[in-house]
Order: C-alpha cells, then structure tokens, then sequence
DNA sequence: AATCATCTTCAAACCGCTTTGGATAGCAAA
DNA sequence: TTTGCTATCCAAAGCGGTTTGAAGATGATT
C-alpha cells in the first residue's frame, strides 16, 4: 500500500494526502480524519527510502565502530551507551546506522556515510589525545558529537562527558583522607583522553599534598578482568606494595580484586579500592550496598544526552555547539577503609 | 556531485555512466575507464537513498534491542554479536540499524521496518520458549535469522545456535566425573530458549547416572555479577550446598566467585566451578591459563554467520532455511578440581 | 548495395514520496 | 456585480539513481 493506491481509494490526489498526514494547515479537517483512517484501517506507511529522497534528509544518524586489527576489542560501555542514544533516536522518528569497521578504514566511513546521504549526524567515540577524526568531521561538514573530549584539538565541537579528572581528583581524595598514601593507579589506555583525565585527577590530587606518583604503581592497558589482575598483582608484588588502588572499570576491578584476593588479602580491610563505575546494566555495583566504592556517571544518560545534542544540531545546523559535562558521584562502599597500620 | 553532473562533465548520459560504474557488460572497455577515473577524482558517491528508492531493496539489515521497563538490561553478549555480524554487514555493502524500542513496542518496530522498507531483513535476537515473533516474522514475510532457537515452535527458520544442551551435558559430567554430586546450577532466565537447553542438558546428564537435582541447587536470574553472587551464595549457606557450579556466564561467574570466596572456600580447591564462556572481547577467560574451566564459543563468530546467512536469503529468498549448530569446546582452567572428601 | 547482427549509447519512464505553483469554490468586502 | 481573500485541493516537477526500449554506428554477410 503506497500514497497512490491510497489516494486512490480515497478519490483523492497524492498531495492532499500526504499533506493530511503530516499535518500541513491546508487541509480540510474533516479530509484529514478520513484520511488518516483510511490510512490505518490500510495500514499504510510511507516508504521510509522515498521520504529520504524526497527531503534530501537521511532520518539516521551513524554510529561508527572501529575495531582495532590486533586486539579486537569491543568497548564494553558501548552496548550502555548506544542504548540510551537508541532510545532517543526510536522516539525521533531517527534510525540508529551502525558501522563496524577496520580501525584503518575508519576515515573513509565517516566521508562515505556523508557523501552517500546516509546519516544526517555521526556520533564520535572514544575521543583521543589530538584527535584527527574531529577535524576530519569539520572537514566532512557533517553534523556530530563526541562522547568525550579530545584534549588539543582547537576546534569548537559539540561533547557529553564527564568530569573525569575531578572524579578521580576525589576518589584519591579520599583515599589519602583515610590515611593512604601508596595508591596504584590502574588506568585505561592513555592514549585515550578520558584516561588523561583521570590521570591528571589522580596526580593533581596527590601533588597538593605534596606526594609524587611513583612510576611503579601507574599501569595503563585496556579496561578488561585480566589487564586489571596483571597490573594489580604486578604492583603488589613490588617491593613496596600500595594499600589502595583506583581503578578505571568495574571489569578491570574484578581483575584488581582477583590479584589482591590471591595474595591472600581483603579488599576493604588490607586494600582499597575506588573504580569508576559506568553504571552498565549488566554489571549492577550491588544494590543495597555497592560492593566497590565508585566514580560512578551513567553512560547510558550519557547516550540519550548525546543523542539529543545531536538532533538538535541536525535541526538547527546553525548554533553554537553545546556541551554537557557530567559529575560522577563518589559512592561508598565496601571496598575502601582506613589504610593499615605499618608493620 | 551527483550522477547527472558527473555525466555531463563526461559528455555521456546517465544511462551509460551508470552501467559503466555498475560493470555492465554493454560498455565500451575506454568509456568505461574514463568514467571510473572521473569518479574517482571527483570523488563520486552515488546517493544511497536513490538508490534505495530505484532499486526497492534497502541495503540494509535490522537488530530490534527491547529495552525491559523494568530490568533495563542490555544483553552483554549483544555487542560482540553486533561486531561479528556488523563486519559481514560492512564487507557486503550493507548498513546495520539498530532499533532500541520498549519490549511491548517490538512487535510494531518489526512492522514498521518491514513496511517503510527501511530493512532487507532482521536478525531476531534472544528467542524464547514458544517465541512468537517467529510467527510475527513469517506473516510479516520478511527475510530473518534467529540467533538462537524457539523450542515449540513449528514454523521453519534460519538459525544460528550453540549446541547448550550438549555443552551443559559435557560440563556436568566433567564435575561427575570428578566425584561431584552436589552440583548447583546459577543459570539465566528460564524463559530463554538457550536456559532452558542448558538445563536440560544438565538434568540428563545427572539423569544418565542415577541422580536427580535437587531444587535448592537449581537457580534462574539475569546473568549479571550481583545475581550469581546471591545465587550462590544461598545455595552455598543452605543445609547442604554444593561442591560444584555450572554457571551461564563469565560475569554471573564472577559474583559466584565472590560468594565462594566470601564463605573463606577456595575456587577451584574447595568448589569447582564451570561456566560458560561467550568469548567476549572484553572479558576474555584468561589467556595462557583460563581462570575458569568453561564451555566456550565464540558469540562474534554466531554474529558472522548468521549475518551471512542472513544476506544469503535476502539475495535468494526461496531458498529452504538453513541453519548452524556450534559445538563448544570444553576449555579446562584454574577453576574445577576433585570434589573434596566428607568431613 | 542491401541486410543483419553486434556494439555502444541514449531518452525517458520509473521508484514513492514532498513541494511548488496554480486552480477552484465560497464568501466577505467594495 | 466585481474584486479580493481564504480555504481547499490538485497537477506536475522534482529528489538521484536504475532500467527499459530504442536508435545510431560499425562491420560482416549475402
């Protein structure tokens, strides 16, 4: 059932009809009724593909994923995030166009998205140090958002993040506050530029009480179990072990608790923990009590916040970009306590 | 640049710039490398919407995501299932668009993106028992692959599925032959088909020996972190708790451990514990050594197949279902051992 | 020289919508 | 009665490709 056949059985021609159904003022009100239950008695509903090429609009927006060659891994934090974007984009009317491709071959999507008409807007993931890739999208002249920010680039954008160098500032606030001061970094990549914020967070912390972080006790790898165990038990069997640890992921502090587990610690009352918890649905921090004190932001909210910057630039192509930057809660938990007693 | 523009700076029509790009035969070899060579440096894209419109097909594929009201949880399996069949998506020309809708909005999200022709065809993600989005499918007419299967459903399918049954049916008498008895099951929700497999598998491979399970030691929930943990640890506080696990997943897993280690029990020593293993990117099992014994298969490599059994019936619809059934290999780690002698 | 097949190219229709630019009718204002 | 609005509807022209049906050019065949 297409507009014709519709407009057709409704002795009407193509035009009124359509404009009956989207609304336009210069259509009899009693047309529009008959026409709009002709359309659901027939169910009718429009060709997406024509509408596209009729307005010149894509009514998608992209999403692009790049997966790195040699480790292939899929950022758990994404399936949180497109979810809440997805929800947004559902209730907009928008389609959610996912591009899974070889890191290499990342450039070129973004163009052939743009230039094939395929998405009206592209969202940027995991921004990092001097990104390229937003002077590329300036470049495209396609409308975007980051998740995140890129530390260096000089170019306006529009971002969602959150403050994650004030979040760890915080955490290893607390951490010194109940008296530790050997505390082992256990960060993500830092060639990310969250990562370099949270590093920041950390040291700027311990530098205003006059501590510098000892090289031995900073680890930066990806967010996984295992790369969290290795650089935890890596770190507790140096010669002098730290007492607390920050942890960047909720997964990789499951690794930290395995390492200080096996050495026959516990964690709380041995060693600390702070991670940064992204609130993923599938990977709940307890429920009455959190099990790790956490940094914790949703990123799902995160998604639906970047999701609505971006239909709105869409929209209005023409505004100054926007940012949202969000504060993580310091939640506390069990996984923290007042450092031990020397000796 | 668009076709047309393209076809007059080349002095040709349309027609033959076209076929020239497209490697229709009726083309003059010389024509045919200039128009290319044009293309390239004008650097031509043709415009997917026309061609979506004059061509009627979508070139495009469909994952409906519902989102619970309740439990929000997003299928953590779901994003390197998405990467597998993402990248078989890209190789083939083909978008992927995800729709994130409300569960009681799935069924009218599978109408509509049949009807507005904005897909060629969609994957169905997490079947239930007697799941009648089958039957939704097939009357809607449009080309799918299940990733998974619908016990009690008669209609014919395309799947892609693990062989549960027969991996919970090695893993159990893995622990049997150990000399556990006493086994607990922490499976996932028992109105999922893969659940319910599992579980059969489990019950006759006790079957096979005489044994029958004990209520206490079966449990059902979301596979999330927090529920193996509760799960586990009432059956390990019961009157007569296990000596072994068989767990649904890596992270439900992980609250497993944490309950065992919560009761001062070792893994592995004082109770075994098997899971299964997703061979998620982010959450790998260990790498010289798996941390837990497990049933494995790799969910980004279902993701490949059943999207290239997916494009396969969209390019030849008439084709009879075809289906692939994976074996799991049964990977023996740190986490199972003898069960330990009474008393 | 006329006929015919082959190779190569093109004009125009079409995909299913939106949107521009009238056209018609009814009614109030002049 | 004529003019001018307003309300309502429609024909036709896009959008940017693909595809059908036909035509011109070329060379071989008769």
């Amino acid at each position: 059932m297409n507009l014709k056949e519709l407009a057709t059985k409704l002795g009407l021609s193509p035009t009124t009809v359509s404009r009956a159904l989207n609304g336009y003022p210069e259509v009899n009100e009693t047309t529009r009724e008959r026409v709009m239950a002709a359309a659901k008695r027939h169910n009718y509903r429009p060709n997406t593909r024509a509408i596209r090429l009729a307005t010149g609009r894509a009514l998608a927006v992209g999403h692009v994923i790049p997966i790195a060659t040699r480790h292939e891994i899929v950022n758990p934090v994404f399936a949180d995030f497109i979810a809440g974007a997805g929800e947004v984009y559902s209730r907009n009317g928008y389609d959610m166009i996912l591009s899974v491709v070889p890191d290499e071959n990342e450039d070129s999507t973004y163009r052939d998205l743009s230039s094939r008409g395929a998405v009206d807007g592209v969202i940027l993931h995991a921004p990092r140090l001097n990104d390229p890739r937003i002077a590329l999208l300036h470049d495209i002249g396609i409308p975007f958002v980051v998740h995140g920010r890129a530390t260096g680039t000089a170019l306006p954008y529009s971002w969602v993040d959150v403050n994650n160098r004030r979040a760890f500032q915080r955490a290893t606030e607390f951490l010194l506050d109940l008296g530790h001061s050997r505390i082992g970094l256990v960060n993500g990549l830092e060639f990310m530029d969250f990562a370099i914020r949270r590093r920041t967070g950390f040291t700027d912390a311990l530098a205003a009480r006059g501590l510098t972080p000892d090289p031995a006790l900073l680890a930066s790898d990806e967010m996984t179990e295992i790369a969290g165990y290795r650089a935890a038990r890596k770190m507790l069997q140096g010669t002098a072990p730290p007492t607390a640890f920050l942890v960047a992921s909720m997964i990789s502090g499951m690794g930290v608790r395995r390492a200080i587990e096996e050495q026959g610690l516990q964690m709380g009352a041995d060693v600390s923990v702070i991670i940064h918890d992204d609130d993923l649905s599938y990977m709940k921090n307890g429920e009455d009590v959190p099990i790790f004190t956490a940094t914790r932001s949703s990123v799902r909210e995160a998604g639906r916040l970047a999701a609505d910057l971006l239909l709105g630039i869409i929209a209005r192509p023409e505004t100054a970009p926007e940012t949202r930057l969000l504060e993580a809660e310091l939640i506390i938990g069990q996984s923290t306590g007042p450092a031990p007693r020397k000796g």
